[in-house]
DNA sequence: TATGAATGAGAGTTCATTCAT
DNA sequence: AATGAATGAACTCTCATTCAT
């Protein structure tokens, strides 16, 4: 009976090691020049294994970024478990993608590639199931949050708390991919620090939406 | 000396023609899929002369991109150059930039692919650095726009500019991106109409930004 | 020792299900499309209990070719047990050849495959051996009735048996092999019917070797 | 104006190389075994000049066959452009099929592997359409001559001229088959000459077929 | 200037067979 | 006896780029 189990594990085990081989190949050469001897080779195993707990290359890119996704959730959960008032753990939300966009850029850009029509090709459909179950509950977890500001009086009533969702997410990560391949460039050409850009324009968002309670509550937190 | 010229001239066409030919492919197939046969073919020239015109099939690809920032640029000229006031001209800008990704969706991705670190490899430095020239000149009447409007008291002194054009800029671009990419599973699944959401977006974010005098202005433009 | 002989049986029965799953897979694919992983499955076996009992694909191949030609012989041994007149048997042989082929194309076509040269390396020397002594045994069953019927007067004294039974066998199995692949072309295209003309053809090869006797039987027989 | 005359022939020219170079390999090896890399060594020529000239390996293939088809013709062509009665013509066609077959094995078995439901798949429709005129010009060429020999009074009034052509065909190949792949095996094991025997089968069919006039010609002819 | 034939490295994928358990 | 994970060589085919003409 510990066999199959046994079994099971160290056949889990060999697909982390072989996520493992191929994030390192990915991050390192994106999803065209990687090539799947490299991984093979980084994974130590022979090409023909891969294909054995993989159905195709884009299978395991993107099971590559599931991974990505995986972690930012963590961040994110972490991030919104505390008992603060609920715009602290808004701010906090945003704070925590900032974080790890930082501590893991690449899987960052992985994940801005995923929508890419490229992939999605031969994509093995158990994955893409995986996929887009992770998504609904990442957006799960902010639109709720919004949600709370909203029925706690903290956002305008009149917001929808999907709408302000996707608005809140898509300036942050807009701003995030500007630092993470011109940061220098608005910097030393134009004086303009990208990170304290990303905070402002949160700031400016969050505030247009809030009620005059919010307000007050936010600048306590703030200061 | 004519001759020169002519010849100039002719060779510019050829130039021309084979842009013509690339972009078709592009749009049809992407950077990847798309082969150096099918454009030549398109162009109705040998694949030999290609290279004579264009290094490599990416700096084919940067020059088609160049072309549609060409497009996208004549959208914002023509959108702020009447005598309106600032605060419209500023919300024109942005309808044109929708505009533009409406009619021009082909370009407004690959221009939103050129970033991609994929690219870059095979390009010469002519067309990087008219690339990078057209870029200045679109943020210069980006923030040259915001520069008026804070002098004319619309927008708060303490905003500087370049902020302010990163700020929009990014956020709309997101969120058309969505669109191009999503729009369906937004408006079907959450209900959310992001054209909608847009506007919205940038209303908020301009109106945090604006001194008491632009609010008053803005509302009577709104309306 | 009943031990032995069980394990003997059940070793036989396995051996035979496996058979059974190969011919399934061999049928629908041929040699070179079906997969060890096909026939594995349709075995209800793991591939490694496959080798546990044949040495290769194409041993395994061959085994199913050796039970089409069993089937065959039996065939041949049915039609030609009765008590009728030995051209009558002959004739019924050329009838029982066709309605193997008629109820068993994929068998026949197999048969005819066997003879490849991509055939033949790595086949065990059992199996090669079981296969000759199969050819042997239904050879001679077509040479001992010719034989049998020279010896009665039927067909002219200076045939060689073998030699007319190389005869009548390969103009039969040619023809069979056009009905199998042309048999729309020449009915369609040529107007000519070749179950027909296989008859005739047979009709006139034995014709051709019969004595006066030979030919009054023959001609009552087929009345 | 010249060079485009040169420039066809050297590339008719490439073509042949690329052919003579295939059928080497595919002479020694056979469809399956051959590989593209071996045919581009044999032809001094890089792999992907050999897609240039052909769209896949059975185009190849095929195009191999055709080239010994056109032999084949060529020996019928030969055999029967005598002034010889048309019974000797006819008799002639079977000896140089039978020349054919000897000089040129490895065609033989080409040719008759063609049928084999395993090509036909990745096959450019014009290198199929020339296959499909090919086969009916031989087989015009056989019937047509039968036709002859009817209407000069030589064979039966009644034959069929194609049903006649598919036996003495099929008989002819199917004997040659058993040549080629065991004629040690008859000869030694079963003390029959197979070339023997095929000169018998043609004998009896097409005297079979004959009229009182035809075999009166014919026999003084064969002496 | 224009051609287009030639290149050749390399891609992803398959599968018969082996072997440790 | 039975497994099935692992192998790895081999496959066909592609295509950006070059270069002799």
């Amino acid at each position: 009976m510990g066999i199959t189990e046994r079994k099971e594990r160290e056949k889990e085990q060999r697909r982390e090691e072989i996520i493992a081989a191929a994030q390192k190949v990915f991050f390192e050469k994106g999803l065209q020049l990687a090539t799947m001897d490299e991984i093979a080779e980084a994974a130590e195993l022979s090409k023909g294994t891969l294909y054995l707990y993989y159905k195709s290359k884009e299978d395991l890119y993107l099971s590559v970024i599931m991974r990505g996704a995986e972690i930012m959730y963590e961040f994110f959960e972490k991030a919104t478990a505390t008992n603060e008032p609920v715009l602290k753990l808004i701010s906090n939300l945003g704070d925590s993608y900032f974080e790890f966009f930082q501590k893991n850029r690449q899987y960052f850009r992985m994940l801005y590639f995923r929508d890419n029509p490229q992939l999605h090709k031969q994509v093995s459909q158990e994955v893409l199931q995986v996929c887009l179950e992770q998504d609904r509950r990442i957006w799960k977890l902010v639109i709720d949050l919004i949600q709370r500001a909203i029925d706690e009086g903290y956002l305008q009533k009149n917001i929808k708390p999907v709408q302000a969702a996707v608005i809140l997410w898509s300036s942050s990560t807009a701003l995030m991919q500007q630092i993470d391949r011109n940061d220098n460039y608005w910097q030393e050409q134009m004086g303009v620090n990208l990170e304290e850009t990303l905070r402002l324009s949160n700031s400016l968002l969050l505030e247009a939406m809030m009620t005059d309670k919010g307000k007050l509550e936010y600048h306590s937190i703030v200061i």
